[in-house]
RNA sequence: GGGCGAUUAGCUCAGUUGGUUAGAGCGGCUGCCUUACACGCAGCAGGUCGUGGGUUCGAGUCCCUCAUCGCCCA
């Protein structure tokens, strides 16, 4: 067969795709009685392009996937799309503003047709994106959380928590921000770390001397105070309590109130309390009946309630003027440094403003306790495991959760309003008239609901939920979750909730949760640094494969992953080994001199033996990590097999047996013992580069079933639809491992001599070896004689107990034996040296350190028999060793 | 302030329940177009396992202290 020595990515992966899709091989259908395997993908929001972030997401999860298919389950990968609320609305809105236009010029219902038409265009990028990836998802289950199905589902979930009491309405500090115009969720609001400043101000007592001394890191919220507290237990201030003070700036006085949240050790110990636009304020404003006044617009300015000379001005240009003004009066104390965290839109990074504002909340205390208790009974499970903690924590400490969203692009909230009564009715179908009253006066609420809203419910509203589906029931709840920790809160832990309180089942039971990307310094990979590579260039110069081998190998569970060029090496480098490795066998095979029937076939090799040991070894490996989701512990595995046994070892060795002139039989057997292990290793590397396996597989597909193989070599039409091998524990043979280990100790004794000298693998050497003990080593090397010749290319190979070392011979002292080899004028006696004495002071020091632990009467006593029989047993071997290279030292000096 | 993670070869990281000589990839050095692969082959070098203490016959591994870096929450 006639191959390239490079597989091509660029044009057989779009095609090794097409054809897996054309053939059904993604979907997967309800069947009775046979196990399924279901997961859902974390769906892209339809504003992007694949980076990174979705290679690191979706990869374990097509891993998982066709591992799964594999081993017979039937597998399902549901995918789809996340309208993505103010993410879209965001991309929209630019899209508009480069054509000079606002949304509010074009009016809510012209812009969400708009964005419809973005969705149209853009949605499906992404999800051909996946498929350039390789993804195997089941495409004829799409979805998108805003189609008819999932839009069922979030009116559904809204209405039974709102018959429930579990939704309601009311004004309460939000996170709101001033860019977006709207409320977000407190996991919404992004807390960073910004130096600030926290400013000592005086207010005044009314009717006396003195004053208040109060720290703010907003001074211009005082415009909004209306009191000051203090601890009750507070004797600096217990005599204040109850009396008034002058607010400065304004015409306003406030009382002192004593409240227990105040902490006395913070600033001054008095703080000022703005209850309109701080939620520990709020609720010091409940306890103690104070107004709540709002002084700033929805963007940021400040308004009507704020004195004249400040209204219209910009939050942060208010401060400066307040902290001028104040400093006027004699007001102003100080500014110290104060780093401090500040929430900030996780979209737009707008320094988010608490607002006192009237929304929509979900009470989440009766949902996350269920949840806390399916944890404890072990009905869901993370790996990494610490990630438990971050869970229960936020669990067990859970805030309600604000729904509301003041955006146009989203599931409309379906509440309507009463024009005449002013009752609220909730329906799942528009209604005609009031709930409350005949009245069909009814205004629904302006607003959507925040995106997760339908994210959480994503398991199951993809299955048909709230229907009783055949799908639902067979395909939830789910086997896994694959997320970044980023969405721990925002969505893997609601999710739990909304399957619990919903379907009345977890949606998952393992939630696994994979590492974000950093670029080669190390730093976390985003827009703003514009340091994300191009994922598509990437795939077009490496390819799929690469990628995924590149990252999975250098993706340590529970850790951040750094990426750079020479991961996508790795990747592609060993890609194009097995490339290679097929090549040499698909040559082989094709070369028809001798071909013979299997009754020549001869009984296996004692290298065959070995490689199938260690080839079953692997397959336990790469199975057993699969199964912990140690993703990238199998790809090493795999790859510390098939290219340092099957491609360093086992085909060098069995080279010579597929020459033309060897015996038939012999031939015939390495020739299936290839077959057997290329056939199992395409299997085994297949979920992590399905492409190339793929490719090969087919290629072995027409040479396999020939006679030479006894003709019962047959392999699926696809590699997808082929078995996961099964490890064979009568097929592991650890006595010829550890033989193959003495042999191979010898063979690098040798080669390493060549590489010293400068003597080329042309020139062939003799070697004559000396048994100082007649051990399995000897005896292995007697057995395997002729191999170690082949590999070591010796012509000549004595072996004995008695026989003596030759003159200008170089030697290798091993466990057991000596390896001299002769060399005659071409020695070069200071390097043999070099190499003798190095080696001496090697074994001299683990010598020496044996000596001292069996030195001590105490390791002696109390350890392990076995422990101390073992050591005995290295110590005479070493001290051997020690004794052979003194002589040999010795030697050497005679023939200067 | 609370929690979590990291600290092992020049770099990126493995190291299972404590027990032969602490491993791999990349990089480095030396030599090779050895008829599968130079995206390759052979060989070699390189580590007081962050600090200090403790438990133990024995600690990279278990316990405590500290340091540095990163993340999450307040």
């Amino acid at each position: 067969m006639d191959l390239p020595t490079r597989f091509d990515p660029k044009t057989a992966e779009p095609r090794i795709y097409a054809d897996w899709e054309s053939k059904g091989y993604f979907h997967a259908s309800v069947r009775e009685g046979k196990r399924k395997f279901s997961i859902s993908i974390p769906p892209p929001n339809i504003t992007g392009v694949l980076h990174i972030g979705h290679v690191l997401d979706n990869t374990p999860q097509d891993i998982l996937v066709r591992y799964r298919r594999m081993q017979g389950l039937e597998a399902c990968w549901i995918p789809g799309t996340d309208h993505a609320g103010i993410a879209t609305q965001h991309v929209v809105e630019r899209a508009l503003s480069k054509e000079g236009v606002r949304r509010q010029q074009l009016g809510r219902e012209k812009f969400v047709e708009r964005v419809w038409a973005w969705k149209k265009e853009y949605g499906d990028t992404i999800i051909a994106q996946l498929k350039r990836l390789g993804c195997s998802c089941d495409w004829q289950r799409a979805r998108f959380t805003m189609d008819e199905g999932c839009s069922r589902a979030v009116l559904e979930a809204f209405c039974r928590l709102y018959e429930k009491g579990l939704v309601y309405r009311g004004d309460y500090i939000v996170n709101w921000c001033t860019k977006d115009l709207t409320a977000l969720s407190d996991e919404e609001a992004e807390k960073k770390e910004i130096e600030g400043g926290l400013y000592s101000i005086q207010y005044p007592i009314r009717g006396a001397e003195g004053h208040v001394v109060v720290a703010t890191t907003r001074p211009e919220t005082m415009l909004g105070d209306t009191a000051v507290a203090v601890h009750p237990s507070d004797e600096r201030y217990k005599h204040l309590v109850g009396k008034t003070l002058v607010l400065p700036l304004t015409d306003r006085e406030i009382p002192v109130v004593a409240d227990a949240f105040v902490d006395p050790k913070f600033g001054t110990g008095a703080v000022k309390v703005t209850p309109a636009h701080d939620p520990n304020d709020f609720w010091i404003g409940e306890r103690h009946g104070l107004p709540k006044l709002n002084v700033m617009t929805p963007d940021g300015k400040m308004n009507e309630n704020a004195p004249e000379a400040y209204r219209g001005l910009d939050r942060f240009e208010c401060r400066k003027r307040v902290v001028k003004d104040l400093e006027a009066l004699g007001l102003f104390v100080e500014k110290k440094p104060h780093l401090h965290a500040v929430g900030h839109c996780y979209r737009c990074e707008t320094i988010v403003e608490p607002r006192l504002s009237k929304q929509w909340f979900v009470k989440m205390k009766p949902l996350a306790e269920p949840c806390v208790r399916a944890y404890h009974e072990g009905r869901v499970r993370f790996f990494p495991e610490r990630w438990t903690k971050t869970y229960l924590e936020w669990m067990e400490n859970i805030r309600d959760w604000c729904i509301s969203r003041q955006l146009w692009w989203g599931h409309r909230i379906p509440v309507w309003y009463c024009e005449e009564c002013g009752k609220e009715t909730v329906a799942r179908t528009t209604p005609t008239s009031c709930a409350h009253c005949p009245s069909t006066k009814l205004r629904q609420d302006e607003d959507v609901l925040d995106t997760w809203f339908s994210s959480w419910l994503w398991p199951f509203s993809t299955l048909g939920w709230p229907d009783e589906t055949p799908e639902l029931q067979y395909f939830y709840p789910n086997d896994w979750l694959n997320s970044g920790k980023d969405i721990l809160f925002f969505w893997v832990a609601r999710m739990l909730m909304a399957g619990q309180e919903f379907t009345g089942k977890l949606p998952f039971a393992h939630v696994y949760i994979h590492s974000i990307a950093r670029d080669g310094q190390g730093r976390k990979i985003s827009k703003s640094l514009g340091n994300s590579p191009d994922i598509l260039k990437l795939i077009d110069q490496y390819g799929a494969d690469a990628l995924r081998f590149g990252i999975i190998a250098n993706t340590p569970m529970g850790q951040d992953v750094k990426l750079d060029d020479a991961t996508y090496e790795l990747g592609r480098n060993f890609v194009t080994k097995v490339w290679n490795a097929s090549r040499f066998l698909l040559m082989n095979l094709t070369d028809e001199s001798g071909g013979t029937g299997a009754a020549a076939m001869a009984g296996p090799a004692f290298e065959d033996r070995w490689i199938s040991s260690r080839l079953h070894l692997a397959i336990q490996a790469a199975t057993e990590r699969l199964e912990r989701y140690e993703f990238g512990e199998a790809v090493h595995a795999l790859h510390q097999f098939f290219w340092h046994d099957y491609c360093d070892w086992y085909i060098e060795i069995v080279k010579p047996r597929l020459a033309a002139d060897a015996d038939a039989g012999s031939r015939a057997r390495a020739r299936r013992t290839l077959l057997e292990c290329l056939t199992t290793i395409l299997r085994l590397l297949h979920p992590f580069i399905p492409f190339v396996t793929e490719e090969l597989w087919q290629k072995l597909r027409s040479v396999a079933g020939a006679a030479e193989f006894g003709g019962g070599t047959t392999l699926a039409e696809s590699l997808m639809l082929a078995p996961w091998p099964a490890a064979d524990a009568s097929r592991l043979a650890p006595d010829v491992d550890a033989a193959m280990l003495g042999l191979m100790e010898v063979v690098r004794g040798i080669r390493d001599v060549r590489n010293k000298m400068n003597i080329p693998r042309s020139q062939r050497l003799s070697a004559i070896v000396r048994l100082s003990s007649d051990g399995d080593a000897g005896r292995a090397l007697h057995a395997h004689e002729r191999l170690v010749r082949e590999i070591a290319a010796l012509d000549g190979l004595e072996i004995g107990a008695g026989l003596a070392r030759p003159p200008k011979s170089a030697t290798c002292v091993l466990p057991g034996m000596e390896v001299y080899l002769p060399l005659g004028g071409v020695i070069d006696v200071a390097k043999e040296r070099g190499r003798q004495e190095q080696a001496r002071k090697k074994v001299e020091e683990q010598l020496a350190a044996v000596r001292k632990k069996l030195s001590s009467h105490e390791f002696v006593a109390k350890a392990p028999e076995e422990v101390v029989t073992a050591e005995k047993a290295r110590e005479a071997s070493l001290t051997e060793q020690v004794e052979k290279l003194d002589v040999s030292l010795k030697d050497l000096a005679g023939w200067e």
